[in-house]
Order: C-alpha cells, then sequence, then structure tokens
DNA sequence: AACTCGTATTTGTCCGTACATATTAGCGCA
DNA sequence: TGCGCTAATATGTACGGACAAATACGAGTT
C-alpha cells in the first residue's frame, strides 16, 4: 500500500467525521468497558491493532496515546499495555500555581496582630480544627483590614509551639503568608493543604472589630498545613464578611496523570 | 537525507542520553523561561523548529506536546502554539476522581422540582451567575432533603432554553447531576467547571421550604458548567443551611502530570 | 469602512520505514 | 533445580512523505 492511497478508504472508514485514531480508542474503550480487555490484562499489541484496524502504527500508537492520558492504560516499553481501569477517570483538576492563589488575599491588605498566646484545644475548637482534643498550639490573631479601612476577614492562626517565634515576624502591608514564613524559616515543606469552607455569622467581638453588624453572614475558611511525614503544623481559620469575599475555583478536564500509578515501581 | 541514516548524528545530538524530542523541548521551555518566547505570543512554527533543530516534524510534534501536557502551551490548527505560561505548573493539586465528587451530595437525599419556568437574567441576577444581562434560561428550582426531612439545600438550576427537556429527567431519590445527564441526552462534553463560593443567609420563602429559620446562615455554591468552545450551558446554585453542610478540598503538592517530564529529576 | 473571497500559513491526521531499548520467555548447561 | 545467555516481543524514538482542515491575511469589491 502506497503512502499516498490513505485517503480514499480514509474517508471511508471515518464516515463519523472523527479521527480514525479516536475511533480506535473508543472501541478500545468500549472493549475495557466490556471486560473483552479485562482489568489486569495487557491490550493487543500494536503490531495486532495495526492488523485489526488495516492502520498504520502512528495512528493505532495515537490512540493508545488517548487511553493512556485517560489513565486507563500504562504503556510500558518491552512489556505491553497494560489495562488499569474499566472506565475513565476524568479527572477535573484545579490549578493553582502556588499555594498563595488558595487565599488570593488582595495584595492592598494588611494583617494586624492583636493577641498571642499559647491555647490547649476544647473539644468543640477542637472538632472545628480536626485537631487532638487537649493539643497545645500558640495562637495568632488579629484582623486583616484593607487599606481603605474596609475588613477582609479575622483570622485565627494556630502554630506548633515550636514555631511561635514567628509571630513577630507576621504582620504589615505586604506580609507573605504564614505557613510561607515557617517554611523558609525551619524548613517545613508544605505536603497537604486541606482546606475546608464553612458559613457562619459574627459574634460579637469580632463584628466590633471588623466593623460589621454582629450576625453579618460570614464565609469561614479553615486551612490546615500538613509538613513532613503529614504532621500539621499549621491550622489557620479566617472569617470573611459575606458580602466582601466570594471564593472561587475552576475545575478544567483534564486527566488524572498516569505517572501516579506507582504498580511498576 | 535518508530515513535510514539517522542514528550516527542522532547519537551525537543526545550525548546527554535523554530522546532528542525531550531536549527540543527543555531548550524551547527555557526559552519560555527566560522570556525568548513571551507569555502570549506564538512560538515558532514546526517548520522553522525543523529547520532549526534539523529533525523531523514528528520529533518536534513530540517536542511540543510534552509542552502542552505540561500546559506550558496552547496549539491550535491554522493559527499556532502559543505561549500560556512562563513555567511549568507546579502546583497543588486537587485530585478529583469525578465531577460529582465536587459536590459529594449525600446518596440518601433527593431533589424535588417545585418549579419549572423561563427567565430573563436581570443585572443583579446575572453578575451573581457571571452570565450576560438579558439572556434566556430555563430555571429549574426546588429543594433536596434527607430522607430523614432535614434539609440539604435550595437548588436553582439554570439551563439553555433547548436543553429544558431535561427538567422531566429529574427529581427522585438517586437522580445523576444535571450537568451528566444534559451530557449524555444531548453531547455536551464538560470541558470545564467553575465554582464560586460564598455566604449568605435564608430568605422567607426559601427558609420555610427548607424548614429553617429566616436569616440563618447559608453556603452559597455556584457552579458553572463549560462545554464546546467554552459555551456556558448550565449554572447552577446551591444554597446550604450552615450547620449542615460544609466544602472540603485537598491539595497535595504534586505536578499535573508528573509521569510525562523525567528531565527535572 | 466593511465585507467577500481566494491564498498562504499552520497545525491535524495518516501512511510508510528503520533502529533502539526494555522486558519476557525459553533454551542450554551446570 | 537453578543460573545465564539468547531470541523473540513489545514499546520508544526518529526519519520520510502526503493530504485535510482551520485560521490569518490581503486583494478586491461594495
Amino acid at each position: 500500500m502506497g503512502a499516498n492511497m490513505q485517503q480514499p478508504e480514509e474517508v471511508g472508514r471515518r464516515a463519523s467525521g472523527r479521527p480514525l485514531y479516536r475511533a480506535i480508542a473508543d472501541e478500545l474503550l468500549a472493549g475495557i468497558g466490556q471486560g473483552i480487555f479485562p482489568v489486569g490484562t495487557l491490550l493487543p499489541g500494536e503490531m495486532e491493532l495495526i492488523h485489526r484496524y488495516q492502520s498504520s502504527r502512528h495512528t493505532v500508537r495515537e490512540a493508545l496515546r488517548v487511553l493512556e492520558d485517560m489513565g486507563i492504560v500504562q504503556r510500558q516499553r518491552g512489556r505491553g499495555t497494560l489495562v488499569l481501569s474499566p472506565e475513565a477517570q476524568p479527572a477535573f483538576v484545579q490549578m493553582v500555581k502556588s499555594p498563595e492563589q488558595l487565599f488570593s488575599y488582595p495584595t492592598d491588605s494588611a494583617f494586624r496582630v492583636v493577641s498571642e498566646d499559647s491555647v490547649t484545644l476544647s473539644g468543640a475548637v477542637a472538632q472545628r480544627l480536626k485537631a487532638s482534643k487537649g493539643s497545645r498550639w500558640t495562637r495568632i490573631s488579629g484582623p486583616r483590614m484593607f487599606e481603605s479601612g474596609m475588613p477582609v476577614c479575622w483570622t485565627d492562626v494556630y502554630v506548633l509551639p515550636e514555631y511561635a517565634t514567628i509571630a513577630r515576624q507576621l504582620g504589615g502591608p505586604n506580609s507573605r503568608p504564614v505557613y510561607e514564613t515557617i517554611s523558609k524559616a525551619f524548613g517545613e515543606e508544605v505536603q497537604k493543604i486541606g482546606i475546608e469552607i464553612y458559613a457562619s455569622s459574627f459574634e460579637e467581638e469580632r463584628a466590633r472589630a471588623l466593623g460589621v453588624d454582629v450576625g453579618t453572614p460570614s464565609l469561614c475558611l479553615c486551612r490546615r498545613y500538613h509538613g513532613d511525614k503529614g504532621r500539621v503544623f499549621e491550622i489557620s481559620v479566617s472569617e470573611h464578611p459575606a458580602q466582601n469575599y466570594s471564593y472561587s475555583l475552576e475545575f478544567t478536564s483534564g486527566w488524572q496523570s498516569a505517572g501516579h500509578w506507582s504498580w511498576n515501581k
């Protein structure tokens, strides 16, 4: 078959308008879903697929790459194409270039430390922070305000007692996030961040500090920073007046990285 | 140059042991980082890269694919390769196996459709939904309750008028998400989901419907579903009583496609 | 100035080939 | 049986070509 003869039969094969490699990917996908290619087994080799679909290796590889990007198969040189999962693992992945974007604090706002004390968590607070009851933390509290005087939020930062000294480095107009300060000063490497979002309303003390009415709806964000071996080294709780603040996320259709599967290591 | 002559000089060019296409990708990446190819501009075309690196189109395309998988460039037929970001997007990545997990509606809860009407967005509502003022939508509204009778949320679902018929398929104990129903029925492929979270408090009508007090703090989630070419085909707004609901996210330090770039290890 | 249309450019799809490299299976041999 | 080597197999990398399709652009027209 000459290299220039692919068009006529080509058009015939992809009457649907879809690219051929995608059609092959779909058919393989269907086969995996129907159990024709069970999870844990190897897909037919490229050569056999070439025969089966009467196409080129390039096209077949393109189809297999689609499945690989979807996390459905894992390819390995010298071994073959392993079926990992019966169905697509559509992973909606939030792209966050840096943990800072999880805050998106306006840059023209300032955190003011009004108190720093050592606390032992009571049951209710511990449950809210998902920390163990009775554990000891250093709590740094204060409001964050725009330069204009408009309130951004009230923040309680809980850090491990050995990190209490960072309190002196906080505050001011363009201060860095606390986790970053700790990370640089003590060499903690942030491995995971858990965020919990919930609604509440302002109690009297904080309402007065931020200059809003008591009972104003509020949006609370509780962030837990995990360092080495998953140890939580910082928990921060921010309470925002509802009318000033909303939290946005964006998820793009992508696919879970196949590189995460460790079956081969 | 014959097709069988690539090996000798080939080995010479890739003395580092890494594939040629990766070396090209690395060089382009460095160029982007150094501002030689600024963000927002087009990368040199494939043909020029072929000349510059004296390689084949296949190899150049493989290199560009690496950058594309890393989210650094975006390719478009007839236009070129657009530089999106100056650096790798290392990142805190939220793993969500399926869009459903963005909801985490309890399975033992049911959505009940109480109204379905055609609306034209006023300015205020349009701003909240980030939709254009005056655009027309079909709105499907109703409460979601636990089987026990405890309220989960009130939901307003806005869909494009041509998708209005899906209202009949909604409701019931174990109904699927609306976006999924639309996706299957009309072939819409979800490409992006934007979520905005904010706090509010219940107005009288919804408070009565859910059986909570007026003024109860609430957590609102506004989800915008983008389909083909970024067109928004569904917007849903859920209002949850604060005491029953919180929203959790988890971010792990990693990269979007770790398996694709061994260049930095 | 705005609009239409044809052309040039650019990436997408698809075919062919060859050799490199990792893995596995099997064979021979101690 | 157990070890080491070889051959077969599979994917990875890289070269070549051609046509399809979407976009950008400019010439010409309205």
